[in-house]
DNA sequence: ACTATACGAAATGTCTGACATTTATCGCAA
DNA sequence: TTGCGATAAATGTCAGACATTTCGTATAGT
């Protein structure tokens, strides 16, 4: 859809990120192909009756996360999926900002998260200190204190982000950790779509309980089994298909 | 080190991504310390000679990468190396550009590949297409094609990291496929540290022949053990102990 | 009719100077 | 000693002009 500047995006008054956050959505939101051209610095100017500089600033933003390509002379085009950065904490605040998130980047976080949350499950039973065990727990207990007022979701989700965030940490590798950062979309595009009932969220509660003791007490193959089952229960929430490898189990969960 | 910006940097005359890899590489070579005041535009500005301008858009982008952190009225401190975006791939050009590796980092880029590297082989012997096959085997033949010639040691550098990366995309996952981005500095380094002698040359090229024969039977397990292989080698080079839990096999590995 | 060169429009990149805003510090008075 | 306001210093923003790259087109030559 080579949609003009004129429809997709409404004014705003907001710093220089700002603006970058408004273009990263819109392209977030699938509004332009890949490949495509984007708007012109004059227009995006006219349009958000901002300075030349605000634009630059925030188109670089843009380009350093992949999301678009600049050269001069030729303009500025669209990147595909597949060069975005999707490591890049940036757009993970992005993706989850965004209120109708990008189906096939959710499924491929997800994917990746399937196959391979558990092992780092393993690696933070191992490595994981009592700093790392009260962060963990400390993140249960909201979740738990959170879970009964249906008002609370956002917070609850907040503290789910928490708690998986503090087990990434507690691998104690600062590449896996940074991956951490990845979790703030896929989950929260999870408690959008899925409304808990009331049963499955005790459920739920329980899974991620046994995740800790397992991490507490030091057991890698109880913790990996007990998130592979945390993660089984959200996939089902979710509607991801499970055939992904998960580690070198392929037999089906026993749900 | 509260080195000024007198000491440490040489001026340059190149485009405004010159100068962000000029302070970035000065950063990650370890010239500052976390928490540390960076120099003020100012300064930067006289001392390269640039207009503020570019150092200014040098500097968001470090700031981007989570390197630096600047605040309006306080100035610019480096920030602490736990809060570097690792995965941004641009922190992977300013490692691979570098002449002396920040030695924490290649153990924790290697640890994570170590533990990561054969799960993800598993994924790509079930999900590589002929298109993924024919990369990885054309990086196959460059790294035959250049192992014997010593002066040709970046070319085979260049198709060691293709082979490797080609893996991670034929995992047709794109968050695993963006982490092969991380691969370049691990292997330079390892390629600037160690100096293969005659015979250890032909052991690894065979080493990675069978990961590929591996992934082209569609052969999950065997690709993992071939990959856990190429890279038991490859860590006894780096020095990097193999402690690190690779999978579910604790058991040591069979050099 | 086809090719090659030269010109010019359009877009991004860069420079310069000024002003706005935030932050920390210092001096001063209650 | 504590609280408050003025001042300085640093980053953030604006505005305008110019430089550079790229592509399309027109034009001249073969």
């Amino acid at each position: 859809m080579t949609t003009l500047s004129q429809l997709p995006l409404p004014p705003e008054a907001g710093g220089a990120q700002a603006l970058a956050t408004t273009l990263a959505h819109a392209i977030l939101s699938g509004q332009w192909e890949s490949g495509e051209p984007f708007p012109r610095e004059r227009d995006l100017c006219e349009h958000f009756s901002a300075s030349r500089n605000r634009v630059r600033n925030a188109l670089a933003e843009l380009s350093g996360s992949g999301l678009i390509e600049r050269t001069a002379g030729r303009g500025t085009v669209v990147r595909d999926i597949e060069d975005w950065h999707l490591l890049d904490p940036q757009m993970s605040d992005w993706m989850a900002g965004l209120e109708a998130p990008h189906p096939q980047l959710i499924r491929e976080v997800f994917a990746f998260r399937l196959s391979a949350e558990p092992f780092i499950s393993e690696l933070a039973a191992l490595a994981a200190t009592a700093q790392d065990l009260a962060r963990i727990e400390a993140a249960l207990v909201g979740m738990c204190d959170s879970a009964t007022d249906p008002a609370r979701r956002e917070e609850h989700a907040e503290h789910d982000v928490a708690f998986h965030d503090a087990i990434y940490r507690a691998s104690h590798n600062l590449v896996w950790r940074q991956m951490g950062l990845l979790l703030r979309p896929s989950i929260v595009a999870l408690i959008q779509h899925s409304h808990h009932q009331a049963g499955s969220l005790d459920d739920s509660l329980d899974r991620h309980r046994r995740v800790f003791e397992a991490i507490r007490l030091r057991d890698p193959e109880a913790a990996r089994d007990a998130t592979e089952r945390v993660l089984a229960r959200t996939a089902a929430d979710l509607g991801v298909e499970n055939g992904t490898r998960s580690l070198k189990r392929p037999t089906s969960l026993p749900l």
